[in-house]
DNA sequence: ATATATAGTGAACCATAGCTCATGTTGAGT
DNA sequence: ACTCAACATGAGCTATGGTTCACTATATAT
């Protein structure tokens, strides 16, 4: 078998403590503040995670996986039939909402870039690739758009420290980088 | 009288060797090496610059007096009758270099959204005020383009951890998003 | 019920980095 | 030359934060 029972609960006390302070404050989030938090002590903390490094490629994990959700859904609509312009739009709003509310957010972005998980980025930049052709097929992107272009600007997303309607107007900037849209 | 000789001479070398450091490192650059990088004692480079703060914002100062040099220059051609989305173009580039060699300019890029100095932050939005409506009379700037956009896409400038390719790129799709030319 | 591997505890360790201060040095005015 | 305020020195103080480890507790298989 397994964990031990108490050890199971711990772990996912642990995980909860880290998404919240990280959310919160970042890679800022001291392991002694996470363990507290947890109701944990530190010790036990380092059983499951022997380094902070470790603890924090946990979270971005969960960041990652709620990205695919996000982006698996995208995917879906565009195979549905769904304007591909539409999705991107949502994906790109998404994320600005989420670097808003979480600071573990940006970090998960920049992992899309950068590749630290060979397989899941594989999948992303698939994912993407599917929008991504599906907007030039319909003529609303802009024929030189790739991947790379997506992701580089994703992951240049303004950090929290931009108030909200500011990030909102950077997303709408943006995406008028990569679409085809004239000027009203 | 102000300064003693040899203070002087300590200040200015300070100031050099601040500079290189922060530039390669950015504020991870440790007030020791700063001093060993001086030829000078830490205590030395405390009579100058009473806390780390103060020696980073006056080498943010000198970024800041260097950013204004290329856009007075710009403003200069725009009244001389130069095309604004040519000179807004060319100071896009001017960042995106600057960002790549030296991680002090984004903190001396965001000390223009923020207010940390109002009397030079008034001077630059000015300048940039100044482009931008020359740009929109000249039809070549989407018309609801604002100074804020300029310095907020201008604040999130990719790092120097972004390939240069990639950093001109960034700088091409975000023009795209403030300039009314259409897709090829 | 007992044994024991597995897990938990938290005081202490250590490295880093900003900063201080008692002491020694020197430029410049007389 | 002499004086002294201004300046320089650098060992060490302090706070922070990641990490360890000797010891204690307990879940679970028998």
């Amino acid at each position: 078998m397994g964990l031990r029972a108490d050890a199971a609960r711990n772990r996912a006390n642990i995980l909860r403590a880290a998404r919240t302070l990280i959310a919160a404050r970042g890679e800022r989030a001291g392991m002694d503040d996470i363990a507290r938090e947890a109701g944990v002590a530190v010790g036990t903390l380092y059983r499951h995670f022997p380094t902070k490094a470790d603890l924090v490629a946990a979270i971005v994990e969960e960041m990652s996986a709620r990205m695919f959700e996000a982006l698996d859904a995208a995917v879906a609509r565009v195979d549905a039939g769904g304007a591909a312009v539409t999705e991107l739009t949502t994906l790109f709003e998404w994320a600005a909402d989420a670097v808003g509310q979480d600071r573990g957010v940006k970090a998960a972005l920049r992992n899309l870039g950068m590749a630290d998980r060979p397989d899941l980025e594989k999948r992303a930049l698939a994912g993407l690739s599917r929008v991504i052709e599906a907007g030039r097929a319909e003529g609303a992107l802009r024929p030189d758009v790739t991947v790379g272009d997506v992701v580089l600007l994703m992951s240049t997303l303004p950090d929290d420290d931009v108030p909200e309607p500011a990030r909102r107007r950077w997303v709408e900037l943006a995406l008028r980088g990569l679409t085809t849209g004239t000027a009203p």
